[in-house]
DNA sequence: GTCTGTTTTAAACATACGTTTGAAGCCAAT
DNA sequence: ATTGGCTTCAAACGTATGTTTAAAACAGAC
């Protein structure tokens, strides 16, 4: 090999550490000693371990942000000059993440499970990193959202996409946990597209509720500030 | 001061620290620095580490899971013997987590924001610890939930389950910054008991979303395994 | 006051971490 | 063959961590 593929090697075995074991429980040296390389390379060539954290997302997150804008594109075309539902934004989103092009089998539950460490795990320097990197694409997700859900008040709708990406954060950050679980109780074998494909009906609900199910039901202790 | 608080100073401090910042980014300095008590007295009063970590969740779930299966005895005797709904049992549980008495108003922000890190953090310990002392009150909560929801299958079950945890533990535990980013843009304040009143409803209707929904709008590519 | 068991204290311990260093190795161009 | 620019390597650096130690301080009982 003319030029040693060290760069790679360190990306791939950074990638599935910090998912097992999240960012601060996973040293250089385990990546390194899993890479194959010597511990000095992730400095040389990343510069710190925070730059490899941003590199290891970045080499996911650039070609997805590309291909969702693309998706967005390609909706809001076809549906003219109505916009998009709620149904359609969503699977939008959730067909670009399970059709993107994955280096292994693993590919998306790892990346899942990384992006919901990043919003879960206090990490300012990340949270920074992706909000500079790829805001515009999650701008304009929650554009689409509020066109899809005009019914709602503001209000109930910030409080609503808060609950969603929650659940879909919180279950892709644990998801191999989980199947695992639900493999041992009643063997059944689960793919993170079909996780998605049980989760987006549920979010679609839960965004549409009623309001009236607001009243807690009789004798609750409960009440309204 | 007879004796001294010496053993709540460390628990108020680190129970504040966890949650900010997590279990592996807050170290002891800092834990009895905000206490103002000796490094040592960790060691001393709890062991390690790894047992003050439990102690925190201790002081908080054990009258918990009390005032929980009280609640959930009451709800049952009221029902008779036909099942309670699920709005019923989501609301018992809501009602028992916001009428915990609470050391001060940060009291039930920060023990939802640390059930999120046990559960998405990958703290093995801990995880045990939680199963084995608190499990009885959780499987009972999962019972009530499966026999108010007879129409879903198992699997289904589960994963919904796992989705509403995962939207309450990740907006509880993050529910003070979406407050106040919500005051900011809205000048709107909210409580925590009116975060539940929102969340509950969001999650009944997610619960009983229509499996007919699972099917993604024509154009899709993505299919089932 | 003296003794006794508990609690607090300052200091040290061993280990692990991220990062830096300077020499060695390598490969292509001169 | 020699140069020059990357890349790798073993070793060390400085710092931070959880934990332990042994002496000091304290409180209540006699």
């Amino acid at each position: 090999m003319a030029q040693s593929d060290t760069v790679d090697r360190i990306l791939d075995a950074a990638e599935e550490l910090f998912a097992e074991r999240g960012f601060s429980e996973t040293s250089l040296r385990m990546i390194t000693s899993k890479a194959k390389v010597n511990l000095a390379a992730v400095n040389y060539h990343f510069g710190s371990k925070n730059a490899l954290i941003h590199a290891v997302f970045a080499r996911f997150l650039t070609p997805f942000s590309a291909t969702l804008e693309k998706a967005f594109d390609e909706l809001e075309e076809s549906c003219g000059d109505q916009p998009p539902t709620l149904n359609q934004t969503l699977w939008a989103l959730t067909e670009s993440a399970v059709r993107m092009p994955q280096r292994n089998e693993k590919g998306i539950s790892i990346f899942m499970r990384l992006l919901g460490l990043a919003y879960t795990q206090s990490q300012g320097h990340l949270r920074k990193f992706l909000e500079q990197e790829y805001g515009d694409p999650f701008s304009r997700f929650m554009r689409l959202l509020k066109a899809a859900t005009p019914q709602l008040s503001a209000v109930d709708r910030y409080w609503r996409i808060q609950f969603m990406l929650g659940a879909t954060a919180f279950t892709m950050s644990s998801s191999d946990a989980l199947r695992d679980i639900l493999q041992n109780k009643t063997g059944v074998e689960t793919s993170v597209q079909e996780i998605a494909m049980r989760l987006v009906p549920f979010l679609a609900a839960g965004m549409q509720a009623e309001d009236t199910m607001l009243v807690p039901p009789r004798g609750s202790k409960v009440s309204v500030a």
